[in-house]
DNA sequence: GTGAAAGCGCTAACAA
DNA sequence: TTGTTAGCGCTTTCAC
């Protein structure tokens, strides 16, 4: 309870150097491994005073000195709901260590108070830069403030053309997920996209169509239905898409596939023996373990949060546009081969 | 590219001083407001030079004389797969905020080698204390170089008494899990436990058998079923669970539960008329879209961060052992009222 | 009321 | 090969 408890005045460079009897710079030399030519046994004694004496650097003194710190700020505005920005996080930290540096996390859940102020906190701990980071892909606002040191936007993007972006490749995801349903041979492919205007519904959208013409397929628009991107949208889209021709299914996303699972079953319809379906996403909690395991399309959170710490180190070359980052078909048991007909 | 783009020198306190005419030391108080009494029009010139300045304190400055940080660490195991880490971090962020901290977030995925490097890299920046962060409840060993500065356990426990933790109420939460059900008339209950050992799967043992005792029902091992904590296990266990006598289940996490609702739909059963069903987490992606929505029990995972920068911050009245956090019962639609008979 | 000055722990010239 | 010294930007006595 009392000031200094298990605080013990932290021991300092100097009393490492007393110890071994040498001077503050020659400790700071070997403990940097600097290219100073160090005696050998100016060394040792100096590696010895360090454990005997429990010596850790003080990072805010040589962040102070060095004039700028190794952190990484990440803005994250919604870290609790789902497992996304978690992902991302995870990305960025590994990413962010491999060359260095720290994460500062900061959660905003969608307050501009809280994010302001987390903003300007970073802004004074020197951080190198700051990822803004969103957790479904959209457009955004940046920030005031922002930009202002390196600041690069992770799942989102800004119409302000000058701050670079890092987002999963809708398109190409559409596309992917579509041809794992066209490569079974399917001709219907329905898709049960979401009816909120976002980066991902049109995305995936021209994805879809791509393959379609790829394949040579016309683009049937009575095919494409317009769901809540939940499970209730998919349960609720059975009826409809049992009235159509398709014999395979995209769904905007692996919740969509596991209401439409359930309606499925609820009329002893099986997949993929009756319907081939694909979803997005791939939420491993869910997609992994449905029955059947769902075929799906992965959003690439970890790659993004990794990419995104890559560009503000300026370790990516430079690119006009969003970065965008492909999004990998997993492949798992919800696609049968179409009926020859 | 080049070496100060953007950074353009800071702006330090001695501009700031400088700009308005005063020493550096009138700048500090009127930034700090500290009681030191400052002439209004000294103040006021301060103020005016400060925003046109630019001036943003430097933290890592202001730590490196104060001694100490204003920092907290937070090192997680599994950031990643669930989203579970996600809302410790998020509870753990708010209250540090409150408190004028910021937390450090580190993921280690398992690995021991990141866990000391990241435990290291906190120390030198002064944390004010470190988190240590589990995903699922269990008992952990302390890794070497925790307990200097302050540590608290979150989500786990361990044995070196000395070491505080805050951990979810796994028996109270069965408790009130097997209440929900048994407040509904039921008799027999079911339970489908996990397999492995584990706090949670004794505790919630432990909490099912108190409910029941306390409603005078005897307890039947023949209702207690070993299952795989996921999907497959609810599935698997169907058809036994239809041999026993059980109006109602109480499964021992969501997951097992929607594996459940699956294989009961495969025979036609309905979930809650068939057989009500009551589950244990609240993953909200999956227990609020299950068809009923399925009515469970929280893990308390904000709560857990919250309460750990409590009492690291010295917050929270200390306890003898792990704080035990209670875990909310969620109504949703998955009970029905047991028949009459 | 306000300022001068001594550090916080460390790095980096530069001297020796 | 090693030591001396001047800061990094800020807080905090202590004088004035």
């Amino acid at each position: 309870m009392n000031k200094d408890e298990g605080v013990r005045r932290a021991v300092t460079m100097r009393d490492v150097a007393r110890e071994a009897g040498v001077s503050v710079s020659t400790v700071s030399h070997v403990v940097n491994n600097t290219d100073a030519r160090i005696g050998q046994d100016a060394r040792e004694r100096v590696l010895r005073a360090i454990d005997e004496l429990g010596y850790r650097p003080n990072a805010m003194a040589k962040n102070l000195v060095k004039g700028s710190s190794r952190f990484i700020g990440l803005v994250a505005d919604a870290i609790a709901s789902t497992p996304f920005a978690g992902r991302i996080i995870h990305g960025a930290q590994e990413e962010a260590w491999q060359h260095g540096h720290v994460l500062l996390v900061a959660n905003t859940e969608g307050n501009t108070a809280a994010e302001a102020s987390a903003i300007s906190m970073m802004l004074e701990h020197k951080v190198r830069g700051i990822l803004y980071s969103t957790w479904y892909h959209r457009e955004v606002a940046v920030p005031a403030g922002l930009a202002a040191p390196d600041t690069v936007l992770v799942n989102c993007f800004s119409a302000q053309a000058d701050v670079r972006a890092v987002v999963p490749d809708e398109s190409g995801g559409g596309h992917d997920a579509t041809r794992m349903l066209l490569d079974q041979g399917h001709r219907h492919v329905a898709f049960l996209n979401t009816r909120a205007p976002s980066p991902a519904r049109e995305g995936r959208l021209l994805g879809y169509r791509r393959a379609l013409a790829e394949a040579g397929i016309a683009y049937d628009p009575g095919l494409v239905f317009q769901v809540r991107p939940e499970q209730e949208g998919g349960f609720a889209a059975v009826p409809a898409l049992l009235r159509s021709p398709a014999t395979a299914v995209f769904c905007h996303n692996d919740r969509v596939a596991m209401g439409l699972y359930d309606g499925l079953r609820d009329r002893g319809l099986r997949v993929p023996d009756d319907l081939s379906v694909v979803g997005f996403d791939n939420q491993e909690v869910i997609a992994a373990h449905m029955r059947p395991p769902l075929s799906t399309v992965a959003l690439p959170h970890e790659e993004l949060g990794r990419r995104g710490v890559r560009v503000l180190l300026g370790l990516e070359p430079a690119e006009a546009g969003p970065i965008a980052v492909n999004c990998p078909p997993v492949h798992r048991r919800s696609i049968a081969a179409a009926e020859p007909r």
